[in-house]
Order: structure tokens, then C-alpha cells, then sequence
DNA sequence: GATGAATGAGCCTTCATTCAT
DNA sequence: CATGAATGAAGGCTCATTCAT
């Protein structure tokens, strides 16, 4: 639960990992803390000492490092959310075969670093402070969002250069690609204890990835993909 | 009272006429206010005095038609929501045509009613406050979401049976159907400041449409169908 | 429960006294629902509209014949202890018999009139409030507190002439004949859910009467001793 | 900041030391201050400021160390009340010499611990809001009140096996040994700025020990007691 | 005369923020 | 660096009081 975006390898179990504190990792552990209160409580009903609780400190050490409430929302939006998309970036630039398999694969890794890790937080936060937080918005909007459109609208791109994919609009069809991740990551975290069903991760993903494959594909061979 | 007219624009004196109407219109204007209030500031976030003072009352009249904020959100959830996933559920029943175009309808119905009202602040809020208020979300998550889920499953189902759609998984088919609707109602209500080249509707909702319809249909003939 | 001062004979049953209203009784409705609920539940934790319910009219109303709750409350001391004392002071000076036995007889006269009534929730007020109002305070302690000690004081000169009770400070001991009477009345009014085993009216009131006249009467060899 | 070295005791400006203390004195100051306010206001009445300005703190401070204010009210009552009682129960104990004696030296005591002190405010407290905290009645009914009396009744016990008193009801006995003290307790409190005349506290206790010595004594030899 | 919808001041309580230690 | 006691500005809620009907 307690990820923090670069730090993927983190031993989660960690019994009491004491007299190791004093460090300059105060902030991330502060940032940390901060992701997974604000995420579950939303911003105006997360009080710091929560926050404060959970990273093992007292009110007053967060203001060592952050002004106010405020700027520990933005720093933690600011630093856990980019690396994030920038790994996508990456994988999409090294990506060696088809659009449609770099499809499924930016599909699969998004939801493993948003869907699987309190990262979810991150949207689900923004969705709903947006209007509050009107420069954060507009940060979040061209570095997290927009970026993220982009990337995908590369893929597309590609598929329908490689003739994989039929023309379409590109940046209308990437919005279309990740709506249902987003959407998803977030119900599923806002709503999982409400599901007696659950929530399907395999299926849905996969079914997303077939409807949209076959839904954008060049119709004359009809390339099908299932599982 | 009411010295002039229905909408007092008059500039005079009006001594003061302390409160004015008196009607069992009030609870009405009040959860009104307060969808536009709670709607743009979250549930913590929104003060009771603004609700009252939008709704043109002042805050302790609240306290005459609803116990609590808590109870004033609740009644707002309820009262506005429900009759339009019971408005769709009419649509269906009564529809006659294809399962296809049964779709295409009802994805225009719900970005008529959803996306183009203040009601989409309803999910947005959810979203950010299932987490604070277990019991109403399990209430909407039954009454709304799951609700939605299964209308569009039957309509799923229905072009299975026709022959129009390939055999999927239909509850999960039905909930991609609705994720980019209910994303990009809810990132458009969030974003729409922060998006410089404003947010297509119309492509948004065609091209969804398009593709899905595309995925989903069975491939022989493939009917396609753009605009 | 209901019972107002000088209207003893009130039928306490009447199933549903309606259509009875609009007279001039109102005033008076008003005040025996007051003396109820201000009794046990204080000045301050009272509302007015639970008097007014009790009464059966609205909250409004009460303003019709009082000023403000303070009024109210004054209105109650005043109107309905005082004929209390008054009718005491007329058994005194009617009564035909021994000092001892006027004792006892006024004795079990406060407990029948204030022990059994609602009326003890008077001084239990007035021990409580006096140092919120403090004029009310002057006047009831006049009115109510010393008229009864002079009557009681004038009992025990009586007695004290006829050679039936030692020569004792008169104004004290008179204070002393009431005290148990007063803090027993009120202490069971706020005790009583406490008290598992109960409270024995008959036994106390004879013990105290036993005591007390056994401790002021002349003993005959009496070794008396008084300041 | 602090201009100036450690702790101006300065003189001149001190700029703004906003706060001062901090120890766990606190607690003890906020139940003292709010003896004080709450004895003479009542608990409804009584502003959680009033007693924080009294204490030298603000509101907020006083929720560092009470949940609520129905909290502090029963924390003053158990640490106010309770030990009165206990050192009665010990010098009972302890006592050496006739019951006469020993009740006397009780009454004395009590009015010196209650009636003398700020204490007396508990019992009014008490009377008046029983109705309203009937857990906190319950508590202070089984700790206080009755505990007294088994006080008292022991006492008159010891006088019944030794000869010196009449065999009577012991409870009643004691109910009536205290009422007079409780009562006048409270009574003076509540007005002793009606009284013209003033209390006189000694001829009221030792009338009230010669009266009710004389009243329980063995009749026999008659036991007169003198100082 | 009565009503009851509406008001608005005020209180309890919370919590981001500060600062002496 | 850290702490945590203290602050003080709000906000939710209550209720005595008013007044149009």
C-alpha cells in the first residue's frame, strides 16, 4: 500500500523498520503517508495529523517541509504522478512489434501501476478537486493527462500507419483507449466494498483490449484476438 | 408579500421583508443549491452557508426540511439520480429496432441527461465520497450503478440474440459500453477549464459508438456504421 | 402531573378534552406545561417548543401571552408558589390543637402539596437558576423561602409558649423543620431513577417528625442548651 | 522568533507570547475554572469559553484534555466530589470516642469541606441536572450520595449498640442527619444575596446537632450535650 | 387569535497552523 | 531536527424569537 512511484521494489513486509529514521527520506515518507490518506478520505476530510499518524511523525514535522496542506497535496501530485507516465513514455519508445501488442501492453502496465497501487488515488483525487485546486488542474491536465492522450494517440497512430488500424481520429480514439482504465481504476477503488460480485481485473481488461482491437482494426481480414 | 412581480429586480426600498415565500417548494430549491454546491466543492468542502445562501434562504432553514448535511446529500443523491436510470430502463422496454441502434440511443439519452445537466456532479461526487459514506454508496452502487450495468447488459444481450453482436461477456461488455461515458462526463466537468481545445462531444460520442459497435458486432458482414 | 397551583380538583383523566380551546384558559395551559418541562430539565436545557407541544399549541403562540422565555419562567415562579404558602399560612391561623400537632400536620401538608405535585420542580428551579435571575431569586426568596419560615417559625413560638418546646432560636429551628422536607422533595424528584430500593415517604417523614419533636420537646428534668 | 533571549520576563513590549504553560497542570486549572463557572451558571448555561478564559486558555485547548463538555463536567464531578467522601469514611474510621462525638464531628466537617469551598457547587449541580445526565446521576447517586449516608448510618449504628441513641430506621435516620446540611449548603449558595439578615452558620449547625442529639438520644438520663 | 416558516445569533467542536521547548 | 501544547478561525447545528399569513 505504502508504494511511492520510483520505488517498485520496496520489500512491503518490513516488520519494524526502526532506527533507520532521520534521514533526508522524511519528505517521500510524509508523501506517502499523504497518498494514502488524501486518496481515501478526499482532500478537505483528510486531517494531517492522520497524515502525520501515518508517517510516524507529529503534526508539526510536516510543516519542516511543506507549507500547508495545500502544497502537501500538490507535491504529492506533482511527484508521484509524472514518473509514472514518463515509464509509459518509455516503454512505448523501446517498444519493438505491433501497435496492437504495444496496445495491450500499455494497457496491462497501466493498470499494474495505477490499478494495483495507491497511485488510484492520484485520479480519483484530482477528478474531485479539480475545481478546488484550479492551477493544480491545469498541471495535472497537460503533464498527466493530456501526456497520457498522447502516448496512446502515438500508438494509434502507428497501427494505422502499420495499416494495423482503420483511420480514425487519433486523439479521440486514445481518449477512448484509456476512459475505461481510468474509470475502472477509480469505481473499483471508490466502490470494491460495495461489489458482492467483485471486480473482474482479468476479464475486464482483457475484454476491453478485444472490443477495442476489433473495434478499430482494418476490417478486411478481421484480426481477432481473444483469450 | 411580494411587493412586485415574481422576480423582484425592483430597486427601491423593500423595508425588509425578513423572508419571503413559504412553500413546500423550499426542499426543492434547497437540494438544487446544494447540487450545484456540493457539485463543484466536494461534500467537505461545501459549506452549509453557501448552500442556503444560493438556495436564497439562510442556513437554519436548511435544518427545517433536512437533519444534517449528511441527510441533505443523501436526499440530493436520491431524489436526482434514480429516475434516470428509471427514464433509460423505459426507453429500453418500449424500444423498437435493433440492438444497435437501442445502443446508439441510449448512449446519446445518457450524455443528454448526464453530461449536458448539472447532474453530473452526482457520480463525480460519489466517486470522491464513496469512501466517507459507505452506506450511501452501497445504496447508489446498487441502485445506480449496478442498475445502469444491467440495463445495457440487456440491451447486450439482446443484439447477441439477434445475431447483431458477437457472444461476450455481457456485464462486463455493458460496463465498457458505460466507462467512457461516465469518464469523460466526469473529467469534462473537472477539466473543461483546463482543456484548451475544449472537448468534442459529438466526435467523443460517435467515434465511442463507432468503435464499439465495430467490436463488438459480428464480424462476417461487419456492418459498419460511422458518420 | 398537570396540576396547577389553586385548580386541585382537575380531573386528571379526561381522555381528550377537545374542542375547549380559545378561551382565556390558554395562559394557564402555557404555564402547567412549563412547570413540567422546565422542572426536570432545567431553564436553559429547556425548549420552547417542547412546552409548546406540551401545551398543544405552537411556538408562537407562546408569545401571545409571553414576553420572552425568561418572562415565562418568572410568570411560573410566581404564579403558582405562592398560593401554596398562602394556604399553609391559613391552616396556621385556623388550626385548633397542640404545637406538636400543627407540626406535623404542616409537615405532611408541604409534602402532600409540593412533595406529590409537580410543583417541587419549583425550588429545585430556583436552588438551580437563582444565580441566573437574580431579582427572581429576591422575590422567591422573600415570597416563598421566608413567609414559609415565618410560618413555620410561628408554630414553634406557639409551642414554646404553651411549654411544649424547649426555649430554642426560633428562626433556625424553623429553618431546620423545613430543610429535610425541601432537600428530600427535591432529591427524589432528581434521584428517583437512582434509586434502586426506592424512597419510603411514609418512614422518613415520621422519623422526621419523631426526631424533631422528640429533640425540641421540654424534657421535663431537660437539660436544655441553646445559643 | 523571539527578539529577545529566552523568557523576557521583561517588562517592556513581549511582543505576542501566545501561549505560555505547558504541563500537565493543565487539566487541574480547566476542572478548577470550570467548578467555578459551572457551579454558578448551571451545565447548560455555562460556555465552554467562559471557562477557558477563566482557565487562561482558549476553547480549543480544552479539547486537548476533555472529549466534550458533558466530559469535563463528569470528570469534575469524580475528581471533585468522591474524595470528600472517602475522608469522611476515614475519619470515621479512625474515630475514637462516643457516636455523639463522632457525628458531630462529621457535620463540622462537612459543612467545612462543602459548605466552606467551592465544592458546594457539586450538589446544586447535581439537583439541577440529574434529569439531564441520568448516567451521570446514577454515578453520582451510588458514589456520593449513598455512600454518605452508609457514612452517616454507620455512625448512628455505633450510637444504637452503645446505648447513647434510640434503636431507629438507621437510613432514615441518616437521610435526616444530612438533609439539613445538604440543603442549607445549596440554599446559601443559591441565596445568600437575598438573605438581609445574612446565615448564621454556627447557630445553624449546632442547633441542628442539639436538635437531632436530643432528638435520637436514650431518653432515659438524657444526654445533654454543651460546649 | 393562532400558526409555522424563517431567521440569525451563538455555541460546541474541529483542525490547520504556530512556536516555545 | 522534532515535538506537541496551544491557538483561533471556521463550520455544523440549535433554538429563542419574529412575522406574513
Amino acid at each position: 500500500m505504502r508504494t511511492v512511484a520510483t520505488r517498485p521494489k520496496a520489500s512491503a513486509k518490513e516488520p519494524k523498520p526502526r532506527w533507520r529514521r532521520r534521514k533526508d527520506a522524511r519528505p517521500e515518507e510524509i508523501i506517502s503517508a499523504a497518498l494514502d490518506v488524501f486518496t481515501d478520505r478526499g482532500f478537505a476530510a483528510t486531517k494531517l495529523e492522520d497524515i502525520a499518524r501515518r508517517a510516524g511523525v507529529t503534526k508539526g514535522t510536516i510543516y519542516l517541509y511543506f507549507d500547508s496542506k495545500e502544497a502537501l497535496f500538490k507535491a504529492l501530485v506533482r511527484q508521484t504522478i509524472v514518473p509514472i507516465i514518463a515509464q509509459g513514455e518509455a516503454i512505448a519508445q523501446t517498444f519493438i512489434g505491433s501497435a496492437r501488442e504495444l496496445f495491450e501492453r500499455l494497457v496491462r502496465e497501466y493498470w499494474r501501476l495505477m490499478g494495483e497501487t495507491s497511485l488510484v488515488g492520484i485520479p480519483k483525487l484530482m477528478m474531485a478537486e479539480a475545481g478546488n485546486f484550479p492551477e493544480l488542474a491545469r498541471f495535472y491536465y497537460a503533464e498527466v493527462v493530456t501526456r497520457g492522450h498522447r502516448l496512446m494517440a502515438g500508438v494509434i497512430e502507428r497501427g494505422i500507419k502499420a495499416g494495423e488500424f482503420r483511420p480514425v481520429n487519433v486523439m479521440v480514439a486514445a481518449k477512448l483507449a484509456m476512459s475505461p482504465l481510468m474509470h475502472a481504476v477509480i469505481a473499483r477503488k471508490a466502490f470494491l466494498a460495495c461489489m458482492p460480485e467483485g471486480f473482474d481485473v482479468a476479464s475486464y481488461l482483457n475484454t476491453h483490449i478485444d472490443l477495442y482491437l476489433h473495434g478499430i482494426a482494418t476490417t478486411d481480414r478481421s484480426a481477432s484476438r481473444a483469450r
